[in-house]
DNA sequence: TTGAAAGCGATACCAC
DNA sequence: GTGGTATCGCTTTCAA
């Protein structure tokens, strides 16, 4: 189909070259920051790119070296994660560190179904250096992608860890230990959780926090306050509901994300008691929702920015030729009104 | 510096040219949907294509065509933008209707300061076919990459109407009516607003919306009731605070977003009195917040993923060489508990 | 230390 | 209809 060409000026190696004097190879090195070049030439040829305004060409340079300088940052299309104020952050941490490094996010956000979905498919291109996987509702796609050759990292921890695949994650254990003993030494007697997706490890490792805060204080975890939710405001509203009707007694609740704590709260009011007087609730994540609630929602913060560079980074070590570790960050109790 | 080579593989025209038969031109021709070609040989390039599992090499197309098949899409860099869900779902409209077409989103979060910023930078620098901008804090910016040949298309109506730059919006001024309205004609007597940044055309048009309903009621506005907010929970909760302070009798607010809602319901709380029995309060945007607060917002709702995609259209668009007019999106009254 | 020149892979013009 | 080939702009041997 024809359509109008860019418009927009471009100066070449060859405009460069005549002005400086010296040949289209000298400009490559220089520009490229070779050392062994005569130094006047060498700054006669920095001149000439700048006072023609010179900007490298991409596409070119890609060609010749198959290079793009470009990293897919894949996530998945469902409007509650699209949603989620989470993301736009880890996104900001991934591209702070990817432009810093003169490296451009291509931003894929996909159903990622099979593996030959239309994204799966580009990845597959050799179009993008490597992947960064901001979710992992299909484990076995990466793992095919990145037999194939693909560059990936993922933000969250995979089920199999057995796989090399190089990750980073927020230290959910951790962060639910460090939760649920907060309630547990703070009073309530008995503390329910409501669980995210338990087929994810973060949904896991949440759980298991909070079976560990229980153990280091010797106490026993009574089966019955867990209740599996999937993230979501609506499981942990109802979820809770059904739990405050069996468990009139219980006093405190560890919801796995800040929008199920949301719906903890909705339910606990809505059976006519109150945060944190007769419940205390806690969440994970720090999202902006915990701060504008009322009242102010006691969580886990993760450092979210930081798990975005902490993807970006292991993406340009693996690029370098490096093993990165995964890494783990840590998380912080963010004391507010809900307990 | 020295890297690992990218180890995808990839088939060229060559392999394919050579396994069906023809000429590498011919390759092209079909794979680029040209009638002209014989049918069998067309099929024999299909086939050949297929079983090597050949994909476009979209840097040598580039290179060719001088058309990259990416759109770069500018965000703001601020935590206050960055956070708000908003972003990730016109982030999501805009990707679905941009690879529909086969053309990537590049992600540019982006201070965008000045001229010869990183971004403004590589923007120029011709890697992109197009860019959306998010945000428009620096308009002057993007009326400079505009005439520098850059094709643009800004989601919010920009501040100089004569510029032809091609945007897409919300009816902002509607919206607000519509929201003041529900208020004015639901019982309330004194309806307070809580703008938002007045510097900004959606902060300008929501404050005329609420002038305008007063209006076509034929209603006076008492401009001692209207606040000029920032967008921010913490500036409308401030400005309700002292709003309330010298109006006792206020009994319905309209924020200008769902994010100072939540900030005018804080100051309410704060004051002893309760939403919506003594003051009635509307948003505007719709956001999970409205959705998951207590109680439930009543806000104005826009069509956030099709302003995405109105604005990847405008941009295919304009592409094709065509000259789309501003879209403007309508709102929608969406009734919960606040008011 | 420098230049000439051969690619990288796809496109498109020009002949046949 | 089809093939040959120059071309896009940059990188990178290879010689000098």
């Amino acid at each position: 189909m024809p359509v109008t060409s860019p418009s927009i000026f471009r100066t070449t190696y060859a405009e460069i070259a005549a002005k400086a004097g010296v040949s289209r190879a000298t400009v490559s090195r220089v520009l490229n920051g070779d050392d062994r070049v005569n130094t006047e030439r060498a700054q006669a040829v920095m001149d000439a790119a700048s006072k023609l305004g010179y900007r490298t060409n991409r596409a070119a340079r890609a060609l010749s070296t198959g290079r793009t300088g470009q990293i897919a940052v894949v996530i998945d299309d469902s409007p509650s994660v699209l949603s989620d104020p989470f993301w736009g952050v880890v996104l900001a941490g991934i591209s702070r560190v990817l432009m810093a490094n003169d490296i451009h996010p291509v931003l894929m956000v996909s159903p990622l179904e099979s593996e030959d979905s239309p994204i799966a498919n580009y990845l597959e291109g050799g179009d993008v250096d490597g992947a960064i996987f901001l979710t992992v509702h299909k484990e076995d796609v990466v793992h095919q992608l990145a037999q194939k050759g693909l560059t990936v990292v993922v933000i969250g921890t995979p089920t199999d860890l057995k796989s090399d695949i190089v990750y980073v994650d927020t230290d959910n254990r951790a962060g639910a230990e460090l939760a649920t003993k907060h309630l547990l030494t703070s009073g309530c007697k008995e503390v329910a959780t409501i669980t995210g997706d338990i087929s994810a490890v973060a949904g896991i490792d949440r759980l298991e926090g909070y079976h560990a805060a229980h153990l280091s204080l010797g106490l026993e975890v009574n089966e019955e306050l867990i209740a599996h939710g999937d993230w979501s405001f609506e499981s942990a509203k109802t979820l809770t509901l059904r739990l405050l009707a069996r468990h009139p007694d219980i006093d405190g609740i560890f919801a796995a994300n800040d929008a199920m704590a949301l719906g903890v709260m909705a339910a606990v009011y809505e059976r006519g008691r109150l945060v944190p007087d007769h419940v205390a609730v806690v969440g994970f994540d720090d999202n902006i929702m915990a701060q504008t609630h009322r009242p102010g929602l006691t969580t886990i913060r993760q450092d979210i920015l930081g798990l975005g560079a902490a993807a970006a980074e292991s993406m340009l070590s693996i690029l370098q030729g490096e093993t990165p570790a995964p890494k783990i960050l840590p998380t912080e109790l963010i004391l507010r009104e809900s307990a």
